[in-house]
DNA sequence: CAGTGAGCGAGCTTCCGCTTGACTT
């Protein structure tokens, strides 16, 4: 036999499959897709059959040089790409991209990583499926044609550079829904009641079975406890099990590491792959629950090594996902037998969580005695319940149990055991507690909770959920944050003897953390689209289409047939919405301005969310005031008084040192400005009511801080000094940093060494026109940050430039600007990018 | 770091799914 040519999907597979197959064999990988639409305009003619246009990815054209060489050399050619609809597509454009012979040509699938799956998927090849590769091409093109239809109106009609599609809107849609939920709903409290009863020498927890509207009731009801003598009425003991949860899914895998570990999804995802290209796991995009026959065996011999042939309980587990396509085995560890890895302790973590998820879901039943106790009450008809729970056998628990989203006032302290007890037999009443309880709003979505619900409308893929959450963080339709709650009075009256109490607690309450809010411009976007467009938004579009794929793929349906009748009335509605609708701001009429008697609203502007008094017009000679919306305020919610509040800000608190003092709120909270240099307001000050002496008192406290810093200054320039940065001693001009070199000695430091360092006299005046430059350029155009770059990297720069750090810049790119020099260059100075270029270990 | 609130307009933005890259010393 001759040369064979495998090409699978990833390289950490291809490594794997080699090794089963021996030498005859060369397995390799197209690293995914090969092709793709072609990436300027739709790709797709539209009038000639929606005939799509594909080209060879700009990364791709290396690999695919390189397999079109060694197919050449190949007697035959096997693809092996995922058994999916992705997956067919992609032998397909690997058989047209590399020009393969057909006779020369087998497809071949399997759906896990195993030897004897592989050598019988090799003794069964077959040819591509043109109607599975079809289905595919129909999905590929319908979102293309949603996508690049809908966001072209979103520039012209809310603001440019925005986006829609398929799977993006339904989850913005998702979370802005949700967000007004909250928002509309109505707490509204009962009082609960529960009892402390002693049974011989223990106690018994019980809880009423009614809760009471009012105080007034809960009073009476306490009053009338006062007298009543307590027993048994009713003893209850069942049997109950409980199952474990099937191996992990990519979604699953998400949710648990969330509520777990408190990964974020794409940290969950980035140390499943490292942990996937160590050989520790199976692939991590998966939405399968199946276990491989090997890897059954092993848990078995595990569960018996470990925990005994009790433990042990085989079982297979069916998916539940609609739309699954189960081209993997679920996510496990590799060897089961490797109970934990070694490495970063995060890794560790998920790894410890995967291997007990995949160990649990062979174990057996945990099985419990659960027991309930009804207390009557010689004085009314409600009863007291009182519950117990015993594990008699613990089974799975042993190693692992499920968390639920909702653990949020599950207090029921859960499993207690009950002391034994006898129907009639008395109890004497410790204490009885009444207390208001509020209702709680639906739960805003953490990204976890946003995947499990996105995976339930069968909406997005397992390689999808990552990246769609961080695009729609990232076109600013969502933010990911914490809220501080509010407190909140609660009621609570307690009976002792003869004794009711009354007292007033406090709680706090709607704080969150880590949870999706839709912004301003998410919602308005979000309106829009569900106006206009409400079958796209429709939470079973994905399904309904998903449909038709599948008719497609089983070759019942003709894909281009199937684009026709979604696209003639899904453009007609484009055409119409482009023509007819209007430009949406999210206008809003808070109210009338009691000083000016002017309207005042709240809309998006060019610089996002503001509010506004009043309006521009030449001819009357009005002017509209304009005030940015804070942070933390929403133009759904935001109220008339807090509106006007934010025109009293930047506000002029007095003068110091003959310049005025301004106080206003920035980015990073509350500041005064003076002399063009600013300060931060402590927590303690209110920025609408702090006085000129207090900020005067800030500024000096400021300045000696500043001053402390300051290592050294030239007369030749005052900008120009020598002081301790964030990390350590450096050089400062205007705004730009310099690197001190390690040998120098920061406080002997001439002008002439300062110089140098900057990288001589023309880099230096270079530095200074370019901080002019861009402070000039304001309010003009663009960012000018790019030519200045140019300048500094073209031209002069000798030495290390590098700006104040700031969050964005440093993770988007590095703004080190690398010395066209030698020997004298010194070395990167700040860790900035460190994440991004940080590998596996 | 923190302000801004227009339209003399050139050309750009955008989708969802597959998968991991990595010029130099």
């Amino acid at each position: 036999m001759g040369k064979n040519l495998v090409i699978v999907e990833s390289p950490a597979k291809a490594k794997t499959i080699e090794g089963f197959l021996g030498k005859d064999y060369i397995v390799k990988s197209s690293f995914g897709h090969i092709r793709d639409l072609v990436k300027k305009g739709y790709g797709v003619d539209i009038d000639n059959n929606f005939t799509p246009t594909y080209e060879v990815q700009p990364d791709k054209e290396k690999i695919i040089a390189e397999l079109k060489k060694l197919s050449k050399g190949a007697d035959m050619v096997w693809l092996a790409s995922d058994e999916d609809r992705e997956g067919e597509a992609i032998s397909w454009h690997l058989s047209e991209a590399l020009n393969l012979e057909k006779k020369k040509t087998k497809r071949i699938v399997f759906h896990e990583i195993t030897k004897p799956a592989i050598l019988k998927a090799i003794q069964n090849p077959r040819a591509i499926d043109i109607n599975l590769v079809n289905a595919q091409q129909a999905r590929r093109v319908l979102d293309r044609l949603v996508g690049f239809e809908l966001s072209p109106i979103l520039w012209r009609k809310v603001r440019p550079s925005l986006s829609a599609g398929r799977v993006q809107s339904v989850a913005v849609r998702l979370i802005v829904e949700r967000e007004r939920e909250v928002q509309n709903f109505k707490s509204t409290s009962a009082f609960k009641v529960s009892a402390l009863f002693i049974a011989g020498k223990a106690t018994v927890k019980a809880e009423l079975d009614k809760r009471f509207n009012t105080e007034a009731e809960a009073q009476k009801f306490l009053e009338k406890c006062k007298t009543a003598n307590y027993s048994i009425g009713n003893l209850e003991t069942k049997p109950a099990k409980r199952s474990p949860a099937a191996p992990f899914t990519t979604s699953t895998l998400q949710q648990e590491a969330s509520r777990k570990l408190g990964f974020s999804v794409s940290q969950t995802m980035m140390l499943a792959q490292r942990l996937y290209e160590a050989g520790k796991i199976t692939y991590m995009r998966t939405d399968s629950v199946n276990l491989s026959e090997t890897a059954i065996n092993q848990a078995n011999e595990a569960i018996n090594k470990n925990y005994g042939k009790k433990y042990y309980q085989p079982r297979t587990f069916k998916t539940k996902t609609k739309g699954a396509q189960e081209a993997h085995e679920a996510i496990r560890p590799t060897y089961i037998n490797v109970t934990e890895v070694e490495g970063d302790a995060k890794e560790v973590k998920l790894y410890d969580l995967i291997w007990k998820r995949t160990i649990a879901s062979q174990m057996s039943d945990a099985e419990l005695e659960k027991t309930t106790a009804k207390i009557t009450i010689s004085t009314t008809s409600e009863t007291f319940v009182a519950q117990g729970e015993v594990l008699k056998f613990d089974g799975f628990l042993k190693v692992y149990l499920e968390s639920s989203d909702d653990d949020d006032e599950n207090e029921d302290e859960n499993s207690t055991m009950l002391p034994p007890l006898k129907v009639g037999e008395k109890l004497q009443s410790k204490e009885i507690t009444a207390q208001q309880r509020f209702t709680h709003h639906p739960p805003r979505y953490t990204e976890a909770s946003l995947v499990k619900k996105l995976e339930e409308l069968g909406i997005g893929r397992p390689s999808t959920y990552a990246p769609t959450i961080s695009t729609v963080q990232k076109r600013n339709y969502v933010e990911k944050t914490d809220r501080e709650g509010t407190p909140r009075n609660y009621s609570v009256l307690t009976l002792t003897g003869a004794n009711v109490k009354q007292e007033t607690k406090t709680e706090n309450t709607g704080a969150e953390k880590s949870k999706l809010f839709p912004t301003d411009i998410g919602m308005v976007v979000n309106d829009f689209l569900l106006l206009h467009f409400p079958e796209i938004l429709d939470f079973h579009f994905t399904a309904k289409v998903e449909e038709e794929f599948d008719e497609i793929a089983e070759g019942k349906l003709d894909w281009t047939k199937m684009l026709k009748d979604f696209y003639k009335p899904f453009h007609k509605t484009v055409e119409k919405t482009t023509e007819n609708s209007e430009r949406q701001s999210g206008e809003r009429e808070l109210g009338v301005d009691p000083v000016s008697k002017k309207k005042v609203i709240v809309r998006i502007g060019r610089f996002g969310p503001l509010a506004q008094i009043g309006e521009t017009n030449e001819e009357k000679g009005t002017k509209a005031q304009f005030a940015a919306l804070r942070k933390d305020q929403r133009m759904e919610t935001i109220t008339l008084d807090d509106a006007l509040l934010l025109f009293k800000m930047p506000r002029i608190v007095g003068e110091f040192e003959g310049k005025e003092m301004k106080v206003g709120i920035g980015r990073f909270g509350p500041y005064v400005v003076h002399d063009s240099k600013f300060t931060s307001l402590t927590k303690e000050d209110d920025p609408y009511t702090v006085n000129g002496e207090r900020c005067t008192e800030l500024i000096k406290v400021k300045r000696e801080k500043d001053l402390a810093k300051i290592i050294k200054t030239f007369p030749e320039n005052p900008n120009l000094k020598v002081q301790f940065g964030r990390w350590g001693p450096c050089i400062t001009l205007g705004k730009d940093f310099f690197r001190i070199p390690k040998e120098k000695e920061p406080a002997k430091l001439s002008f002439a060494d300062v110089i140098q360092i900057i990288g001589g006299m023309d880099a230096y005046e270079q530095v200074i026109a370019n901080a002019d430059k861009k402070s000039k350029k304001f309010g003009a155009k663009k960012d000018k940050a790019e030519p200045k770059a140019k300048a500094a990297k073209g031209k002069t720069s000798k030495a290390l430039v590098f700006k104040a750090p700031s969050k964005k810049v440093s993770i988007k790119k590095p703004v080190f600007k690398k010395a066209a020099s030698k020997s004298t260059a010194p070395k990167r100075v700040i860790k900035a990018t460190r994440k991004k270029t940080a590998k596996r270990k």
